[in-house]
RNA sequence: GGGGGUGUAGCUCAGUCGGUUUAGAGCGCCUGCCUGUCACGUAGGAGGUCGCGGGUUCGAGCCCCGUCAUCCCCGCCA
């Protein structure tokens, strides 16, 4: 039985017409009318109506009777144009059809759980257990598709440059900083684990040593943390290392890739070049490290107008020295006590002890605080912030880190609620200059803010020995629309410098050569200075599609339980497989196994 | 680990104040009819552990307690 394509069905035009086909697909509708029965046949390249007449091909016509929803088919027959006033304009093919004469069932489906159609809003949870049909949807192939354009752009780009894809190992060395690792038991050495990378760092950085100079890598990494919305336990990322090279260089090289990948693959607005922030500046006036800069609506510090006042809210906040900001809300001032509980619940989830709101109506100011300003002050915080009326103004007083993170939740809800965030608009931005370590209260220590082979700027070194919470580093981050797309930096390639820091993140000599004596070592070696960045591939996907919901850009994604329900995985394995690994379970572990 | 939402037919949902002895709709599915439809039409039909367990009540899809699953957020994510 021949029974392979000699066309594909989306691919039919008015140009075939008169030739015979072979077409093979699913069956994405029948409609049956006594007579002549309509099959509406699916690939991926599109779709294409099949007609089986009952007296010019009566074999087929009653193979045809039986077919139903996602049975497979091979149809042969000829394109034909389709009588005058039967054309359907809403299918590409719409101007051709089929006239079957032969059909051949190559598989029957049962009737699938859900509607292959775009246009269904079904569970995720059912689409994530029958994946396999989810994806036969056009919406998702356009995605897998896209994504594969994408990283074939990255690839070809990146060969371009003279850079050479290198892969490093899945089966790695256990460092416990930052994430949690997946850990991999070994068969051969009882009681010792692999860990699957979190990312290929010491790996890209060895490259470097190892005079690559140039290497990427479409690479996945993991990391058992709660998934997210825009967070996955597996992910991808291209990942980048050059040796000789500058943070201009790096930008440089990310930039030009970034707006390729837009601009070819998409249709949304970009700003070129990027505009680049320091850490500090981000921080000053949005509160965040990751400013959406589509909208405006930026912090403004109102110390020097309440300098004097009496208000024991800012005064309190003032001289245990914290801030007192305030973001513009425009023509809100209408909120309602309901509306604006609700924004204070938001500051107060960033350890706000409250939220202070100004509303300016036409009859004057209304605020919970009118009675502990002056009239100066009160005016003097109006047009200070720009407010209207018709406008309200949101005021938090408190530790810096509490006003940034508050206003900054409440200023992206209110470009929310004002539609400021322009879905059509990709506003990519650097921010550079971060700090190269953060003070982790918790343990009264000093954790790096990036990671700690970040080489610190070579004008702040001195400040390590006085002053570490004022070292700036050579890192710098992508960000667009509020999420960041990328993270790199230049690191560190001297073992003095790299031991230093390992020493004021408070590692013992021991537990640093334990962890990262090849590093060290390799150091010694003549290792060139070198640095890179890592752009997540799936979070590109996601500004490309729209998709705010990184399961959709995915095609076989976790839960955000971490779980697979298609494969249930993770699942519990056998006592032999256990007794191999040298591994026994706890009596309260084996009870709370799941049986899903 | 914490907070919030959701769970009723294969799918998407409705179900009022706890009360019409038998829990509904649309789509899908099955059967009949129909030779130009494309969301075909038309007549009929099947299909329910109201997530699960307990409780309150004369009576629970609805109220209470617990639990499971899932989604979003916080913590966490060098």
């Amino acid at each position: 039985m021949d029974w392979q394509r000699t066309k594909k069905c989306g691919e039919i035009s008015a140009q075939d017409i008169g030739q015979e086909v072979r077409l093979n697909g699913w069956v994405q509708r029948r409609r049956d009318h006594g007579g002549v029965i309509f099959i509406d046949m699916r690939d991926r390249w599109g779709t294409v109506q099949v007609v089986l007449d009952p007296t010019s091909a009566p074999a087929a016509h009653a193979a045809a009777e039986g077919v139903r929803g996602e049975f497979v088919l091979s149809v042969s027959g000829q394109v034909r144009r389709r009588p005058e006033g039967t054309e359907n304009p809403k299918l590409a093919t719409g101007e051709v059809e089929i006239v079957a004469e032969q059909v051949y069932v190559l598989n029957p489906s049962k009737t699938p759980p859900f509607p292959i159609s775009d246009d269904v809003d079904v569970d995720e949870l059912i689409r994530l257990k029958y994946r396999y049909l989810d994806l036969r949807r056009p919406v998702m192939q356009e995605k897998i598709i896209l994504r594969h354009k994408l990283v074939k752009l990255m690839r070809d780009y990146m060969d371009d440059r003279d850079f050479i894809e290198v892969e490093t190992p899945i089966l790695m060395k256990s460092t416990p900083e930052g994430a949690r690792d997946y850990l991999v038991p070994s068969r051969l050495y009882p009681g010792h684990f692999y860990a699957l990378p979190q990312s290929p760092q010491q790996l890209k950085q060895l490259l470097m040593v190892a005079g690559i100079e140039r290497y990427f890598q479409i690479a996945r990494c993991f990391r058992d943390e709660d998934p997210r919305a825009d967070r996955q336990p597996e992910f991808t990322q291209l990942d980048i290392e050059m040796s000789f090279t500058t943070q201009e260089d790096i930008l440089q090289l990310m930039e030009g890739l970034i707006i390729e990948i837009v601009e070819k693959l998409s249709d949304k607005k970009l700003i070129k070049p990027f505009p680049r922030l320091t850490y500090a500046e981000a921080i000053e006036r949005f509160g965040s490290d990751k400013p959406d800069m589509r909208f405006g609506l930026e912090f403004v510090d109102l110390s020097d107008v309440i300098a004097d006042s009496q208000f024991k809210v800012f005064r309190n906040a003032i001289d245990s020295g914290g801030q007192v900001k305030g973001i513009l809300a425009p023509g809100c001032a209408g909120y309602s006590r309901k509306e604006i509980d609700d924004l204070t619940a938001m500051a107060r989830q960033f350890g706000a002890k409250g939220l202070l709101t100004i509303q300016v109506l036409e009859d004057g100011i209304k605020s919970p605080s009118a009675k502990f300003l002056t009239p100066e002050e009160m005016s003097g915080i109006v047009s200070k912030v720009g407010a209207k009326v018709g406008d309200m103004i949101m005021i938090v007083a408190d530790q810096p880190s509490v006003v940034a993170q508050a206003l900054n939740r409440l200023r992206l809800e209110i470009g929310d609620r004002l539609g400021l965030r322009d879905p059509n608009m990709l506003y990519f931005i650097w921010v550079v200059d971060f700090p190269l370590f953060e003070w982790k209260e918790a343990e009264k220590r000093w954790d790096s803010a990036h990671h700690p082979f970040t080489a610190p700027k070579v004008e702040d070194i001195a400040l390590l020995d006085t002053d570490p919470g004022r070292v700036r580093s050579d890192a710098y981050d992508l960000v667009c629309n509020g999420a960041e797309c990328a993270s790199g930096s230049i690191r560190i390639h001297e073992r003095a410098v790299q031991e230093r820091i390992f020493e004021l993140l408070n590692y013992s000599l021991e537990e640093t050569v334990a962890r990262f004596g090849h590093l060290l070592e390799a150091f010694e070696y003549g290792a060139p200075p070198h640095g890179g960045i890592a752009p997540g591939i799936d979070r590109m996907v996601m500004l490309l599609t729209g998709d705010d919901n990184i399961r959709e850009v995915i095609a076989f994604p976790k839960t955000a339980t971490a779980v697979d329900p298609m494969t249930e995985a993770p699942s519990s394995v056998t006592e032999e497989q256990l007794k191999e690994l040298h591994i026994r379970l706890r009596e309260g572990v084996i009870s709370e196994v799941r049986t899903t």
